[in-house]
DNA sequence: CGGCCGGGTTATATCGATATAACCCCAGGT
DNA sequence: ACCTGGGGTTATATCGATATAACCCGGCCG
């Protein structure tokens, strides 16, 4: 490995105008500018970033703890946020935590063991009052719910807006037995959902409840089995062989939904001739599904952007007053609702 | 930040004595030992990676680049590697590469810059020279084909022999019209597939070629406008518009077939009824779309388990032997090619 | 004409850990 | 009794870059 010694030396000059010449921070002439990229050309030079990083106490690198990279959700989020943060030249590390509280632990003991600049975390486990001691003065922006104190930066969606504005539009198209997927039995809700530690999905089915008790006859039914498709399969099918004559379904995520069609059609019942389907994070997959998904966008661009700014804000100061940021959203019909196959921008909202 | 040197005179030893208890390279005496962890314990000392990697000249990460990880299969290869290489302790970047030669120069040039363990690159623009003169040192394992020279560590799918046993089973199954979703025009796929500079999907455009060929009166006719869902979507129309009597679609992979499901039910054109469909992949969705998706399952377990050794054994041995691994593959009959709900696996074959 | 200023450059200390070699001391072999 | 060996420990050099302060020199001000 060719160091900056050597390169100063070609160059007949010292490492620290080497340096200067390269990190631009102090003024060199243009001569020995010349000289010295010559030199590092030549000798096909390249920083040592670990010497660097040790100097300088920055790593360049954030982390991005999410349950499971390979979800539709997620997949998308990460995309977009290693594409967005390699704009403002850092990279991302991945962690994965299963949506676990100890995989959660871990991520934010990794993050400080190894000095990341940064993390992202897709908080579902842990508290905000136990994220703010484990991470220390690592700058961390919690993604999803569960904010009491508002000490920690969070870029949140609008749950509870976006998911009353699914259910009203299910009971605008006429259902009045409805089946949520990925929610707790909805009776054991009220409590959980107003208060302290609510999670995303929690606060997703209260507002399920708040639009349905707008309409009196309106009544609705939970099933929850885990995240991922054959989840959304299983409740769906569970659902159906309770009340084979429910007529609509709104489910927490898109992934569930997915899964739900699935179990729908396993059991003979036709979307969205027989009932009506609606998820919510509106990923990729829900335009071309068969039939395709209506959903609830939640603004994926918005809170991407505010995710960076607010941790970029906080490495750089990590005395700044913690935001929350909700993102907006939007009600996008296709056929799983009535709609047609082009998307149907029927509504957009804020929390 | 504490240092190693307010633990050594908190416990009244050297920073050498700390060193040696926390790595664990020399002996340390047990009442030593005790005495520095409970000083590490109470100082809430972590090390400084910055300086170890400095000194040690390793990084723990590895970099990981594909063309998008939103994807279904590299979400899914993403995904799965991640977890496998922290099993090893390694944490893993994420760049994204847009499946373009800048983009995978890119990745090779930060992996070298930022001094990467090693990288794992989906390499789709790079020729196997062009890898192995910009990645220098760097240990390198490549997943995908253009491998001409064997001089870079590969691990691939087997590709022509998959795509081969995914036309057979519609061959078999009566279908002699078929189209060739994600794949370029096959009377000019000849060359390049046999050769050199062969991508993936060539050699599974070849595949599907050399199984046609074994039935005499079968033709297929190919389309390709991207990778994408919207690309399979275009294609499926394009196809059936061009021949309203094709009777099989074997897609190059399954994004690419989920996206055609949703083109056919656009046309009009039902599943399995009117025509069958087969992927390459098998993701997680192909189980639960309607119609589910029969698919080639590539043997992730296996790839994966090999890019890891590869990369770990290069790490350790620059000049080892390069390997090329190619998985195995089973062939996964669905609803979309007639079969029933429950997959049912009818074929399991090597390359 | 002397002192001050600032562009341009350099030597040196420093970041925090680990490799190296030297040291001490006691057990065991001869 | 002496030498050898190795467990246990330490001081010091080192990894490769950057922060700091000092230095040189020509121009400008008073």
């Amino acid at each position: 490995m060719v160091t900056m010694r050597e390169v100063a030396e070609a160059a007949g000059v010292s490492v620290m105008t080497v340096s200067n010449t390269l990190t631009g921070l102090r003024p060199v002439s243009p001569d020995t500018r010349r000289r010295v990229l010559e030199a590092v050309e030549r000798l096909g030079y390249q920083v040592n970033v670990a010497a660097r990083n040790l100097r300088r106490g920055r790593t360049g690198i954030v982390g991005l703890a999410v349950p499971e990279l390979s979800g539709h959700y997620f997949g998308l989020l990460g995309s977009r946020l290693v594409a967005r943060f390699a704009r403002e030249g850092l990279r991302v590390v991945v962690e994965e935590t299963g949506a676990s509280r100890e995989g959660e632990m871990a991520a934010l003991r990794d993050s400080r063991v190894n000095a990341y600049d940064g993390l992202v975390l897709s908080a579902v486990g842990l508290s905000e009052a136990e994220v703010e001691a484990l991470g220390g003065d690592l700058p961390v922006v919690v993604l999803g719910e569960r904010q009491a104190h508002r000490r920690v930066d969070h870029v949140r969606m609008a749950n509870v807006a976006g998911a009353a504005a699914a259910t009203r539009h299910l009971l605008e198209r006429g259902c009045r037995r409805l089946g949520v997927v990925g929610a707790p039995p909805l009776d054991a809700l009220g409590a959980a959902a107003d208060g302290e530690g609510a999670q995303a999905f929690d606060l997703r089915a209260h507002g399920v409840l708040t639009a349905l008790r707008e309409v009196p006859g309106a009544s609705a039914v939970a099933a929850s089995r885990g995240t991922d498709l054959a989840a959304g399969a299983a409740c769906a099918r569970e659902l159906l062989a309770a009340d084979r004559r429910l007529d609509g379904l709104v489910c927490v995520t898109d992934t569930l939904a997915l899964g739900a069609l699935r179990g729908l059609a396993d059991a003979g019942a036709r979307v969205p001739d027989d009932l009506l389907v609606i998820g919510f994070d509106d990923v990729d997959d829900a335009r071309f599904s068969v039939p395709s998904l209506s959903s609830i966008a939640p603004g994926h661009e918005e809170m991407v952007e505010e995710t960076v700014r607010l941790l970029l804000r906080r490495i750089d100061d990590r005395a700044a007053e913690p935001e929350v940021f909700t993102g907006p959203f939007t009600l996008v019909a296709r056929e799983s609702t009535g709609g047609r196959t082009r998307p149907l921008q029927v509504l957009r909202g804020q929390a």
